[in-house]
DNA sequence: AGACTGCGTTCCGTCGAGCGCAACACGCGG
DNA sequence: CCGCGTGTTGCGCTCGACGGAACGCAGTCT
């Protein structure tokens, strides 16, 4: 029953594109495409939404008519193209309430924030890349562009690489695509980033200066779970002129120490 | 804005509780609705959902199913319960990068929490609540403890007292629930309430001092939208012994006039 | 202007997808 | 042990979701 029955050649190329799809209630499978679609592209219209589901514009409609009326997507203008609404933020808002690695990490976030004056992440790996959970703003009023919810690349980040180290050579084989370049200082070499991410498993903390961006410099160390796989990842950044070399071992201090304190309450260590 | 609900008169067997219902594709409109009741509850299992949308436990198992397909919810355990996943935190980031109102908010949110050196606050109306979408820590460590998608009380906040001023006769009083007491500072009736709204109409802010808990103040501007409407509200709050009367003049001028700046930018004034 | 092309939206008849039923596997407590 | 509670799974019947086609409206080209 692998193949939906795509009877209609209509002509448009029939791509499936991406997503999950084809397991489970058939409707309740292309509305949640369409929020997955909208993530991607912003914003589309019933047509283009039809096309990449590969049905019918009517049904599109309807569709994304319920997800309107639950306010999960919204329109821009009457006669519109559509996006993600507020319900979407109503639910994640929910979402991250009851996420015990949020809600136990979140005050010693808080209290690293205060105690470095620089912005604090907390990620975990999702699909190859990291998703950012939680963020508490640091002192200083130069803050970073990122957002919970935002992607970012593994390769290039402290977080990233922190959360890598906890794989195994097949599950890191399949997160890790190619490694694109976004500054001179970007490791790009496979060989190259193997001994980076041992030296981080052996380290128990990873850096990264200017490989993300020019002038943005990160920390992290791993969030273990009672069994000792590492789930999450915490990290402090901030511009690289405010975390020069000598004050990093101190900054590394307090990160590595934090991230454990969150580990030891989620069980890692007990019993 | 033609209302789809009401086409039929619910034949319904059991009282949905809550939540839109009954409008829509009826598959995705029930998987919709254990988002909610999700988000609602935490944690539920298949029986607890099956009753509260009053289908049978097959159905709502396959609809949770294929929501788990698509990582909005996720089991506790295998054969546990289950709760809102990490694909909603996915689909939140999606949604704030683009909606405009937090996009041409923040910059101007960042530089009045430089200027007032206070947590600047976007909020909207949701459902009778104000749904907080965006917040900037100020300069000071002492900060609220407050999160985007939190639910705050309308009557004894500045951004509530904003949003509200916005609504007709009609919508205020579908929105406006009693009205709790949590302060001896709360308005609680319902005569003198609706004249604090008529002034904040006319003076085009809000300040509440102390109303939601003691040793708190806040100030708040309505952002509108092209069409004139408020759509949103931006606030100023800290501690109160750092926003005693004779600096609120200064912080009012500063709040409404980025308000302001954020309307001009959603096309207020405009033609 | 007028024809044309694209959009989002609506109506309707049909047929297969999704529903409820009942049976299943498992965990717990008496 | 049995009864009662989970979450999970096949299976036929039926009703709800689907695609086709037409509508109203906005631009755009001729």
């Amino acid at each position: 029953m692998a193949d939906v029955a795509d009877l209609q050649d209509e002509g448009e190329k029939v791509a499936p594109s991406s997503a999950v799809m084809g397991a489970g209630v058939q409707s309740v499978d292309r509305a949640l495409g369409i929020l997955e679609v909208l993530a991607r592209t912003g914003e589309s219209g019933v047509t283009e939404l039809a096309v990449e589901l590969g049905v019918h514009k009517s049904t599109a409609f309807r569709l994304v008519a319920t997800l309107e009326a639950h306010r999960l997507v919204e329109q821009t203008s009457d006669r519109g193209r559509y996006r993600l609404g507020m319900g979407i933020l109503r639910l994640a808002g929910a979402t991250t309430a009851r996420l015990d690695l949020v809600q136990e990490a979140r005050p010693i976030a808080r209290q690293l924030a205060v105690d470095t004056g620089e912005t604090v992440n907390i990620a975990v790996l999702s699909e190859s890349s990291a998703l950012y959970l939680d963020q508490v703003a640091g002192t200083s009023a130069l803050q970073p562009h990122n957002w919970v919810g935002q992607h970012i690349p593994l390769h290039a980040t402290s977080n990233g690489k922190v959360l890598l180290s906890g794989l195994d050579e097949a599950a890191l084989d399949a997160a890790l695509g190619k490694l694109a370049t976004y500054t001179p200082h970007t490791i790009t070499g496979r060989a190259e980033f193997r001994e980076e991410l041992a030296r981080v498993r052996e380290q128990g903390y990873a850096v990264a200066v200017d490989e993300l961006e020019i002038g943005l410099t990160a920390v992290a160390a791993p969030i273990r779970n009672a069994h000792g796989d590492v789930v999450a990842s915490m990290s402090v950044s901030g511009p690289s002129f405010r975390l020069p070399e000598d004050r990093l071992d101190e900054v590394l201090r307090l990160v590595v120490g934090a991230a454990r304190e969150v580990s030891h309450r989620l069980g890692w260590g007990h019993r």
